[in-house]
DNA sequence: CCGTATCCCAGTGGATACTG
DNA sequence: CAGTATCCACTGGGATACGG
């Protein structure tokens, strides 16, 4: 078992500060891109693979697993053969994602500027020899 | 962001792209800590220190470097004696300040059954065996 | 007061090969 | 088809010490 975490941030953090446990339930590469494709409705394990580019078997695997564990995704086997599985979310995880709209409505809007701060500031250092 | 072949699949790519760079600019342990330490005005280095329990100095630096580079902070300089540097939100950080309240309130609302679930998801594998 | 510079380890995630 | 298992590289972030 490679990614085990259940680590001291579950405990001590969060319970300071509800920030943290949406973003510790969110973070990692791939969470946000399973919720956004399982949206639409069940989804196999094979059409995410496809979907979301870039995934590994392994992590969809594990992030699969993680937002089984959260509640935010159920998992059905149908014991056909070939096998087939299909994912979908959770009525909490229809809500998260409607919550996420508000996101990237924000990152949307906000790119290009965000893009030019960035080379902005990589200039100015630059400038000063930094 | 050029248009390739628009099967279905590739429509979740695309709208999920966003998300990405939201969670790009939002990731590491500490980025929204600090944008809702600071979204009440103007804040100070030693002030940020002390009200986000658990951060390292080195950590706050680096993360406030990020923020100011994305166009999310300002920085100001005060050339007194002691040396007073303030931090603020930009406009666009206050937006995302917003935004990020329903995520917020989703983990609120939710912190209970998300709990749960993940406990009796432990308990089931752990009667498994697994 | 406000940082920078090093050192270092745990955790994250990629590539690949194997299985029910 | 839907996963596991294994190995490995990279990096986020903690601890610590020093500088303007």
């Amino acid at each position: 078992m490679p990614q085990t975490k259940a680590g001291a941030t579950d405990e001590i953090v969060v319970q300071a500060c509800p920030v943290r446990e949406v973003l510790d339930r969110v973070a990692g590469k791939w969470s946000i891109l399973i919720i956004v494709a399982a949206a639409r409705g069940p989804v196999r394990f094979t059409e995410l693979e496809r979907s979301i580019e870039g995934i590994s078997r392994r992590m969809l695997t594990l992030t699969l697993r993680n937002l089984e564990r959260d509640g935010l995704l159920t998992r059905t086997v149908y014991a056909t053969v070939p096998p087939r599985v299909e994912y979908e979310l959770t009525d909490i995880a229809r809500e998260l994602h409607q919550s996420l709209l508000s996101l990237t409505g924000w990152a949307q809007r906000h790119r290009e500027t965000i893009s030019a701060a960035r080379h902005a500031y990589d200039a100015e250092r630059l400038a000063e020899g930094r």
